[in-house]
DNA sequence: CTAGGATTGAAACAAGCGTTTCAATCCACC
DNA sequence: GGTGGATTGAAACGCTTGTTTCAATCCTAG
């Protein structure tokens, strides 16, 4: 019963991940999804009830486990490291990038910034339900690094971090890619080059 | 001929711009476009021959207005403040967050951020061939304003300037907003936050 | 005023949608 | 080894989708 790929909520989940990835939620079809998971359309509603609950259920497999690896690496940050910025910025990061090292990651990094896009309501409360908390957290830890910012001025750079962060996770970006770089090592420089630029915006006067 | 805004064509594309929005492209459908619009559900098929059609054509109209201004605000920067980086930035930034100001313009703000969540090859195509130039000048206005950065590093950067803005005019986050702050001064402070932020964050030692 | 292309309206098209139904099958447990 | 709930398969449900059709209407050019 624990988590077998095998089985066919897994199948599910696994396809509708790839899928919603490249053609949107409103632009898969539970036909397509059953049939890449190679699995009778019934399934779908016999799992989970309706295409609307899988959607949020795809969301919370991957959210689940990247916030609670964020929460950890901010707790250790601020043992190993406290007062500083680069470190909690880095705990924020880096989870995020490292979903995009696997295939099944890296489709759902682009289903999250497709969730960002959606001014679908119903999916946006059920995200800042479950995981604005661990957004509050770190405001709050990043607050005292930087003294000198009113609250507002803070979360406006916050905004710009994630969006930065987002962008970069999907791999956007119209210029870029000379080609030639290796996967796991963009995921790596892209991290570097994130916070290193985060935290000089961060603190700009 | 020119460009009422009461004719068929017109009303359609300000219709579906909004609904686009809202919906997403394939979330949205010719008949709620055209009962919106209060037009013949034919009318689109018509004259524009497809619904996908349709989608290029409400990008078409905005992009080419901002880009137009965009390029137009970088020559003057070049030619009023030979090697700063701000106003570079400005002018790159500012025509981008004019348009949430009016209605239908923050309607397509949010289409763009949305495209940008699309792996639709042929929209993704289509804004490459069409805009990708402007974004390619910019570059080569900006990097000689950081000479102490190579390449590869300012494109790293350039992308995350994009993700921040495309992030703050569609206004997305998950954080801010304690409320009570009006339209107009929303906006200019967008900017002048972003600006700041990214002309910081670029010249990260 | 009228002829004729441009535009619109109402209806229908086949195809695909999410969901439901119910019988067939699986599989653990007594 | 059979019983009963969990799961699957095949088919159909009613509905919406983008697109097409063709007659009715508009509107300008002669």
């Amino acid at each position: 019963m624990p988590t077998t790929h095998f089985n066919t909520k897994d199948r599910i989940l696994s396809a509708a991940e790839e899928l919603f990835a490249q053609h949107g939620f409103s632009g898969t079809s539970l036909r397509q999804v059953t049939s890449r998971a190679d699995v009778n359309i019934a399934a779908v509603n016999y799992h989970f009830g309706s295409k609307e609950n899988l959607v949020n259920e795809v969301f919370r497999r991957r959210m689940d486990e990247m916030s609670e690896r964020r929460i950890r690496e901010l707790r250790s940050a601020q043992e190993d490291h406290p007062g500083e910025l680069e470190p909690i910025l880095a705990a924020f990061i880096e989870p995020a990038l490292a979903l995009t090292l696997d295939r099944h990651g890296a489709a759902f990094v682009r289903v999250l910034a497709r969730a960002y896009a959606e001014k679908n309501d119903r999916l946006r409360k059920f995200l800042s339900d479950n995981y604005g908390q661990v957004l509050r957290e770190f405001a709050r830890a990043i607050a005292p690094c930087l003294p000198q910012l009113g609250k507002e001025e803070l979360y406006w750079r916050l905004d710009f971090v994630a969006g930065a962060l987002t962008y970069a996770m999907a791999d956007f970006g119209l210029i870029r890619r000379p080609a030639g770089t290796s996967e796991r090592s963009h995921g790596d420089k892209a991290a570097e080059h994130l916070i290193r630029f985060a935290a000089s915006g961060l603190r700009a006067p």
